[in-house]
DNA sequence: CTCGTTTACGTAAACGATTAAGAAAACCTT
DNA sequence: AAGGTTTTCTTAATCGTTTACGTAAACGAG
């Protein structure tokens, strides 16, 4: 490996004018500068990122927090899109990209300590438990923190809009002429908790009765479990003319559920799912969903935490919300 | 951040004999080692990754080359979950995970240069263009590589037996009756064909005949065209009795093909798939399939890289061949 | 009591970079 | 021409570890 050292004797300069000359300071020569760096590139330099980091403490590293209580996280498209497109941003910043975990070497460590040993400059939590007290020990600490889709005080957080999504797809469905609606919903979450929200009060706003028995809990990317609430769904007396699954994939669940019965969609019965996986766009009939914008929320994410990195004293903690975007599809039928 | 000094400080004693202490090298008495241990724990105290790096080379960090083309990477649940499994033995050995990118800082830089840069322990090339030359200047460096389904001159590489794989499916379909057997394969790769060879090597040796026109070419993971190949394939006078796709996810395209044309599976016609996606044994019918056993397949790259990265003599580059598991499913109709 | 050995610890140099402070040369300014 | 600026480069300290080597004390053997 070509060091700092080596050039500066190539040049028949000081290490110190080489470091200047490469980090473009201002007090060295014009034509120095422009030799000097013309031989780093020569000899194939690169800087030594643990001797910068050494130094600077600054290791152009993000963290991303990804902890998938059962191996849902990776495999859920929402997650792996939103991490892909994490990447990608930090990337364009000039930053990488590290896991987070809570064990390194042989020994345990919280992530904050995880953080710091590796000398994150940030951390971008993607897809955690909030309220696992090691997760909030680093919310709190002083490196610079971005959370996605929950809301931790005076930390920035990039939320999927929800309670739009929700909106949209309720008064869709009311537009298309259905009064009787079924949600299904995922497990507790600050998510599930807006949608949830949502779904009432727009129902209300729209002047929807809401029977209990409408509402069904699941659990998210668990299609069994949709299948479930689907089957109890249907058992009723009042059966909903649409049912509204807690996530695209989930709705596969509820398809197989509503094929045995030969329930056709949208003609015997509406559904929708929300996310907009790839997989709901090829479903025959298209499924009627919200397609969560994970590439924007990623890139949000990214680039705010590399922003208040950058620039520690300009940066304001703030909530952005990123919308999401209907997708119609065909598996809701109009009611006339 | 408590360093060393102030352990050695509160302890009475130098920096090296905490070092050593710490380290556990022999030559430090017994209990002061233990009181120094106790200390640095009672102060919180963690390596600085930077340092140790700087003065041993060694960061106790592997690096991952994912790039994914044409997004469909880290999408692709084959992928995903490959990922998953090498985090999760990294952790498990010590070794934190970073993405390894062709742009960091403002500057591009090779695949390689990176991983000098961030001196990369090893490096587990699990998705990338084996022919781009940035990827074969890296696995030519003297940086410890695992490929993960490419074999390279003395690389060690893991490999998904796909031979293996379409022979079980091929033979399934035997069993079953099947003379008439269509295969669409992805586009041209590695992996793609050890599978077309072993397509064609299993029918020879079960005596089926493969007209050419049985044999489409699509992309992976890409229902579109899987689903064009359909079409050409049912417009054939002699239609194949069962169409073999690339992918589970290719065989959605299929899957809406048929459909359309009221053909039912497995009663008009029987499809297999490959990968063994969750999705897969969701659909109704099951999905015969064959489950690459990504688990597996990543704990075995990231085992077999850190066991070349700590004991390099030791090494001996060796394919490493992961069985996958047929999954019979119900999308196979037995033909009498 | 000396002289090797062992045990336990300290000294100091290194790893590769950054940076404050200093110094030499060159350039004005009057 | 003397003094002040500016420009350009160097010196040396520093970041937190590791480690080869040195050394002092304690011990046992003869």
């Amino acid at each position: 490996m070509v060091s700092m050292k080596d050039i500066s004797i190539k040049c028949g300069v000081s290490v110190a004018t080489v470091s200047k000359a490469l980090n473009g300071q201002s007090d060295i020569g014009k034509q120095t500068a422009f030799h000097i760096r013309k031989v780093a590139k020569e000899m194939g330099y690169f800087p030594n990122a643990a001797a910068r980091a050494l130094k600077t403490n600054r290791t152009n590293n993000i963290g991303v927090l990804f902890v998938d209580k059962m191996q849902s996280g990776l495999m859920h498209e929402y997650f792996s899109s939103l991490l892909n497109s994490i990447k990608a941003e930090a990337e364009r910043g000039g930053y990488d990209v590290t896991f987070i975990s809570s064990n390194i070497g042989q020994s345990k460590m919280s992530y904050l300590e995880h953080c710091r040993y590796r000398a994150c400059d940030g951390v971008v939590i993607a897809c955690a438990d909030f309220n696992d007290p090691s997760v909030v020990e680093l919310v709190q600490s002083e490196i610079p923190v971005v959370t996605i889709d929950h809301v931790f005080n005076d930390k920035t957080s990039i939320l999927s809009n929800n309670v739009r999504g929700v909106k949209d797809l309720v008064e869709f469905l009311a537009e298309q002429g259905h009064r009787k609606i079924a949600f299904i919903h995922g497990e507790d979450t600050s998510v599930t908790q807006k949608r949830i929200a949502s779904f009432y009060r727009t129902c209300q706003e729209l002047g929807i009765a809401v029977p209990d028995h409408y509402v069904k809990s699941a659990l998210y990317h668990d299609p069994a479990s949709s299948g479930e609430a689907t089957k109890e769904l249907l058992a009723l007396t009042d059966r909903p003319t649409c049912i509204m699954y807690p996530d695209d994939f989930s709705f596969m669940g509820g398809r197989n559920v509503l094929d045995e019965r030969g329930l056709k969609i949208p003609e015997d019965i509406s559904v929708t799912g929300y996310d907009g996986i790839f997989l709901s766009q090829i479903l025959q009939p298209a499924l009627t969903t919200v397609r969560q914008d994970t590439i924007s929320i990623g890139r949000e994410a990214a680039a705010r935490l590399i922003e208040s990195i950058e620039n520690p004293k300009a940066a304001v903690a703030e909530q952005v919300m990123i919308d999401g975007q209907l997708l119609p599809g065909n598996s809701v039928k109009r009611i006339t």
